[in-house]
DNA sequence: CTAGATATAGGACGACTGTCCAAATGCAGA
DNA sequence: TCTGCATTTGGACAGTCGTCCTATATCTAG
């Protein structure tokens, strides 16, 4: 079937651009990893742009469906971002080796001038939204974003060192330094809320 | 002068590098922003690998040189830091575009598989060891590394993101943090100091 | 002023790039 | 079984890549 081609084209380009950068992976690394003939690529494919766009879109679609199972499991908005900050450790392999699967498309699409720049954005956009309703729902209030772009770039900082130096150890440190993080905003929180109510 | 030609491919690539990446930057592009032939190239440099490597020595020395005219000018240890921090405002502009130069060549020579990404890492080590000497210069003792990493990771995803959202009031209101957490870190510091002493 | 080293220019090279196309194959319904 | 569409193949294409080579120009030392 054509779809099934299709999809295993986009998951194969998936993995080659988080491993190896958009712009390093050439037609001839995706087909053969799928296993097919360069020229099949043309009739799912206009252009290798549409591939990117494609990749973008799965990302995104992976990512909802993550988040969405997150907001229904977990029982109470902290320990949802808990999870957040724990893809650090679960990924910590992949993210020595390659770095932040987000993080590093944009910064190279940045640096290509390429069009698609703001839909790897738009990745961002979709932790950062969740995150901020999940602190909305602390009761952060309008701070609430602010805190979702910050615990956001903590993360990526973490992923880039965490890659520079292949340091498994800094990256706990660090996991462990953003959960302190969120209890102390928690901490503050409640207690000025209590101390405006008494 | 042979020298001249050759510091001005190495300072043309080092801004092209940055710009739009390694792998991305090709012969024919620095050729034409230094104004001279292609074949001229070889003359100078081995190899594409070599300007790379000549263009990281080149921020390695330009990066050692501008952290010891801070510990020289900056009084005390907790003001160089925050010339550090500042490099975030200074650089905006550029950041906003293209990232900060060392996270994103790091991030690129890591998918790219080369051999130079152990000298980029280097530069990271840079400013790793001249943030740990300030802070140990504080009194942080055996915490100094931790704590070098902390704000160069942080520094990291506020480049990032910054890039990434093309916002400039998040790359502020972070420094912000960061020199908070600075004072911070400081306070609590002295605290400990003194129910010690006394 | 000349000989030799240094520097530059411009093009050749094979390999690879993304793109496109014609021919072959496989499979559906009539 | 035959027709027609979807799918796949392998190669052609123009261009660019990093690399290399030779001829020319420039400069310096004797």
């Amino acid at each position: 079937m054509a779809v099934e081609t299709r999809d295993r084209i986009i998951e194969a380009a998936d993995l080659l651009f988080y491993q190896h950068g958009f712009e390093a992976t050439s037609f001839a690394d995706i087909a053969s990893a799928v296993g097919i003939s360069r020229g099949n690529f043309y009739h799912h494919f206009k252009t290798k742009d549409d591939i990117l766009d494609s990749v973008i879109n799965r990302r995104l679609a992976n990512t909802e469906q993550m988040l969405d199972r997150w907001e229904v499991t977990g029982s109470d908005p902290a320990e949802r971002i808990r999870s957040f900050i724990h893809i650090l450790i679960v990924n910590g392999e992949k993210i020595r080796k390659f770095g932040c699967p987000v993080g590093t498309l944009s910064s190279e699409l940045a640096k290509l001038n390429h069009a698609a720049k703001s839909d790897a954005a738009a990745l961002f956009t979709l932790f950062r939204s969740w995150l901020r309703r999940q602190f909305e729902r602390l009761g952060f209030g309008d701070r609430s974003d602010e805190l979702a772009m910050h615990i956001l770039g903590r993360s990526q900082g973490v992923a880039t060192l965490a890659n520079a130096f292949d340091d498994d150890g800094f990256l706990h440190h660090e996991v462990d330094l953003m959960c302190a993080w969120l209890d102390d905003q928690i901490a503050g929180l409640t207690t000025t809320n209590n101390s405006i109510r008494e």
